[in-house]
DNA sequence: TGCCCGATTAACT
DNA sequence: GTTAATCGGGCAA
């Protein structure tokens, strides 16, 4: 049976946390799978929320970590981040993509979807098809709906240039499984 | 109050 | 490769 990740896996560097995220099982109301992507934000960084201070909308940066922090982009989708460090460092880890293993069905018709490639490949996709909007903004992680499952089996981490980014542009804080077929964009192999 | 623009996606050419 | 969709946040005035 795999391990319940606790709160305090947040409670370090978000530089540390956010590779450590590749393959751990995220599940929000018994569907989702592993975190093959994530990019990591902290509050130094010019293209972070958090960069300008507390405000309305990035509240839940500033607060403990282990919570969710949920945010609208372009008006459109919502993405999840998932909150780091010590209270009030306001760093957070976006999460990116997830290989579908759990509740495929119920995917697939959230997001309109036959092809299991495409249901979590991006941060606006994994939340249409797990069903994260604001209504979860600063829920905790080691609580239901959310569920924290511990890699089980050791994966190989890649890294590069975050994705849609105007600031900070070439800052390598973007984490992925290498070889993932699920992820939003491939990595640019090493030259 | 007004204006610009974004941690995106899908549907184009 | 390019672009429309769509709207709240953040900042200037």
């Amino acid at each position: 049976m795999p391990k319940r990740l606790t709160r305090s896996f947040f409670n370090r560097s978000v530089h540390e946390v956010a590779p450590d995220l590749i393959g751990v099982t995220l599940l929000f109301d018994g569907v989702g799978g592993r975190v093959v992507e994530v990019e990591a934000y902290h509050h130094t960084d010019p293209a972070a929320h958090s960069f300008r201070g507390p405000t309305d909308r990035n509240a839940v940066m500033f607060g403990p970590p282990g919570y969710a922090y949920v945010y609208r982009s372009y008006g459109i989708h919502w993405c999840v981040n998932f909150v780091c460090e010590a209270a009030g460092s306001a760093s957070a880890v976006l999460i990116r993509a997830i290989e579908p293993t759990q509740g495929l069905p119920v995917m697939r018709r959230r997001r309109g979807l036959a092809d299991v490639r495409l249901l979590c490949s991006g941060p606006g996709r994994l939340c249409e098809a797990l069903r994260i909007t604001d209504k979860q903004n600063g829920l905790a992680l080691d609580r239901p709906p959310f569920e924290l499952f511990a890699r089980e089996r050791a994966v190989e981490v890649v890294a590069g240039p975050r994705i849609g980014l105007t600031k900070a542009v070439d800052l390598p804080w973007r984490y992925g499984e290498k070889g993932s077929r699920f992820l939003s964009k491939p990595f640019r192999p090493p030259t």
